[in-house]
Parts: C-alpha cells; sequence; structure tokens
DNA sequence: GCGAAGGTGTAATAGACATTACACAGGTGG
DNA sequence: CCACCTGTGTAATGTCTATTACACCTTCGC
C-alpha cells in the first residue's frame, strides 16, 4: 500500500525532525536554534518541517507536548498494587526520581519555563498535564487510605503537596542550577522518605 | 560640582535603563525585548545603554545581579535573634515566603533559567549567590544548635535541605505554573512548618 | 513506461534588530 | 567668548532567519 509507506515515511521524518528540535532545543534554546539547524540536523528540508509542523512554535509544541510522562499512571499503579502506604510512598518516591531527575527531563523543562514567558498558556497546560495530574493522583491515594482507616496526621491535599514538593524540589534546584550543587544521592531519598512516613503518621 | 551632577545623572539613567529593561525582559523575555522596546520605555537613547553596559548580554547580568536578594543575612540575623530553633525556623520561613514568592523574584527566575540554557555558567553565578547561600546559613544554623545540645532527628545538611525544599517548592511549581495553581495558603506554610518541627525532633 | 500526486531541496523575500558611526547639544575651563 | 569634552539622539549597516515560492524527483496505480 503506497498510503502505508508513505506514512511510515513522513513518520520517520517526523520522528527525526522531532528529536533533532528537542536535542538543539534543549541544548541552545528555543529562540537560538534556527530551522536551517533542525534540518542540517535531521536530513529532509524546510518544507517538510513546514508541511508537518506548520511553523516553528508547532514544532516546539509538539517536541514538547509528543511524549509527555505523567507521574499519575504510575502513581495509581503502585498504589492499586501495594496495601501498605508506607511501601507504596517508597515505590512512588524512587519513580518519581528516577523520570523527573532525567537531566533530559530537566532541559525539557527550562525549554518550557523559557517559553512559559512569552505564551503562559502553554505552561498551563504543560504543567495541568504533568505535575497537577501527580498531584492529584497521590491526593486521592491519601484519600483512599485514609478511608480505609489509615490516620493520617493532614489533609490529603497537604501532604500530597508537600509529598511531592519534598521529591521535585530537587528536580526544580537542577533546573536553576544545572547540576552545579550535585545530584542528590539514595541515603538522602531515604532520609526524606523516612522523615515524611514520621511525619504523616505512617512510621511503621 | 560637576562631577557629582554627571555621576548623578548617569546614575538615574542607569537606574531608569535598568527598570525599564527588567519590566521587559519579565513580561516579553530577554530575546523578545529589543533595545529599541528599552530605549523606548527608559527614555534616554541607545548610545547610553551601550556606554553604560556594553551590550545586551551585559543589560542582562546588570539587572539580574544588581539588586540580588540573598536569604543568607536574614537567616543568620533571625538565628541570632531567636534563642529558640523552633521560633526562628518559624520565622524563617515566613520571611523566606515573603521574599521568594514575590511575582517579580519569580518572574526573574524565570528570565534566568531562560537564559541559563545558553550560558550555564550565568545559571551558576545567580544559584551561588542565592538558594546556596541560604541553604548554607541554614546548615550552619543546625550545626550551632546541634552544637547548643538540641536533639536533631537528621543530618544538618538534609535537614536544612528539606526545610528550603519545603519552603522552595512553592516558588518554582509557580515559576513553572504561572500561579495557575494558586498561592499557597498561610494554614499551608503552617502545616508544613509544624509537619517538618516535628519530624525534625523541633516540636515543642 | 507514464502520468499524477505529493514529498523534497533550493533559492528568494522581507522584516527585524544588535551594533556602529556620526552629528548635535550643553555646560566648562581657559 | 571660544574650543572642548562628555553625554545624547538618530540614522545607517549588515547580518540573520522565519517564511514562502517554485522547481525537481520519487513512487505507484494503470
Amino acid at each position: 500500500m503506497v498510503v502505508r509507506q508513505e506514512c511510515d515515511r513522513l513518520d520517520r521524518r517526523r520522528e527525526a525532525i522531532l528529536s533533532a528540535a528537542r536535542v538543539l532545543f534543549v541544548s541552545k534554546g528555543f529562540e537560538q536554534t534556527t530551522l536551517g539547524d533542525v534540518v542540517e540536523r535531521a536530513g529532509g528540508s524546510l518544507a517538510t518541517v513546514y508541511k508537518l509542523f506548520d511553523n516553528k512554535e508547532g514544532l516546539l509544541e509538539a517536541v514538547v507536548f509528543d511524549r509527555i510522562v505523567s507521574g499519575e499512571e504510575m502513581i495509581r499503579r503502585i498504589v492499586d498494587e501495594e496495601r501498605d502506604p508506607a511501601m507504596a510512598l517508597t515505590r512512588i518516591a524512587k519513580e518519581l526520581q528516577r523520570t523527573l531527575l532525567d537531566p533530559d527531563e530537566i532541559a525539557l523543562v527550562r525549554v518550557v519555563i523559557a517559553h512559559s514567558i512569552r505564551n503562559e498558556m502553554f505552561a498551563e497546560r504543560f504543567f495541568s498535564s504533568t505535575a497537577r495530574c501527580s498531584r492529584l493522583a497521590l491526593q486521592e491515594a491519601f484519600e483512599r487510605w485514609a478511608g480505609q482507616g489509615v490516620k493520617l496526621a493532614g489533609e490529603p491535599r497537604d501532604l500530597a503537596d508537600l509529598f511531592i514538593g519534598m521529591i521535585v524540589s530537587d528536580m526544580q534546584t537542577q533546573a536553576i542550577s544545572h547540576g552545579f550543587d550535585g545530584t542528590p544521592t539514595c541515603d538522602t531519598i531515604a532520609f526524606r522518605l523516612q522523615f515524611f512516613l514520621r511525619g504523616a503518621g505512617l512510621a511503621n
């Protein structure tokens, strides 16, 4: 089928362009990256970029939103699997660390923040589909545990905020400091987790 | 004295340009702001901008580093004044909230992050003179309290990180979300503070 | 093979903007 | 009153780049 092959070819081009653009946006910034740079790195040609993404802004949209990762599903899954809140939170903390402290992810967040100065809605959409999702999922988890009779030292909303903040603040420090402050060690994470569990009344 | 007057005049120009540039960088972004915009808003002329700041990058440097606020002095002062760690931390939390959640400050951080994509050293310098300073001052406070016999549930470094993170994560959420997630309430802050004091073994 | 349709490469277009060059003004020491 | 020096305003300059226009070429049904 010609359609099939054509689609595949366009898809491959699309992926190549997205991948090139991502690398360039993340290393040079959106404004500093010219579409010429993108084409040079991805192969293909400018006409294809405009056909697939309309314009430079559209390319950024695609780069940012195409493979967005929300912690939401991960949190729901773990909460379903683990009966013990402390165990669940431990696993969630590890996963959040793994995904949020990924340097590529952090670099992308920098690009989003930079662009959000000009385009607040952009930031709003990004935030809604990432951090807010995770927070809500975690909040539901606390509500669920509370409903099951677990005694919690605080409102689910506050606890969820706090938990995410404790983990995420590192990501954000990295976003600002570009890693000059060192990456948190496993010990640090473990300490914070214990601290949280104690404070929330979940320590065993 | 002519020199005096000339200095004053140049100083006023400098302030006017800095102030205009700050507003524009923060609302439109650095790249999107032209030096023409700055001159139009500040009065004066392009020649003066180049005389005072060399070039556009120099203007950004001045905007960011001229009136930088580190929490360091504030923390040392409060620690000196308050004998009780819990009271000191309460005041520090309030102050950090006040200074770090100031929308102007957050907007400036966005500009710094945006620029840091192209210029890592810029981020490093900013970070070293703000967040890291605060962290170190707080770490010293915990060390001092520990030396005075206060029992702490954790290493000073870890506690300082955690405390700052709990407060600062909001600032960073604001930086990303542009305030769409709402500003934390006093209750929220109080909750986190109590949570921390309990966890650190400082609750009375 | 052949014609069409749509992808691809290249060469304008056109506007924006950092930076520089130059000309003016206004107070100043001689 | 005069050269002058320093700060200011304005008008180039030259480059860079998003976007468009157009011509070529590949692929596939027939």
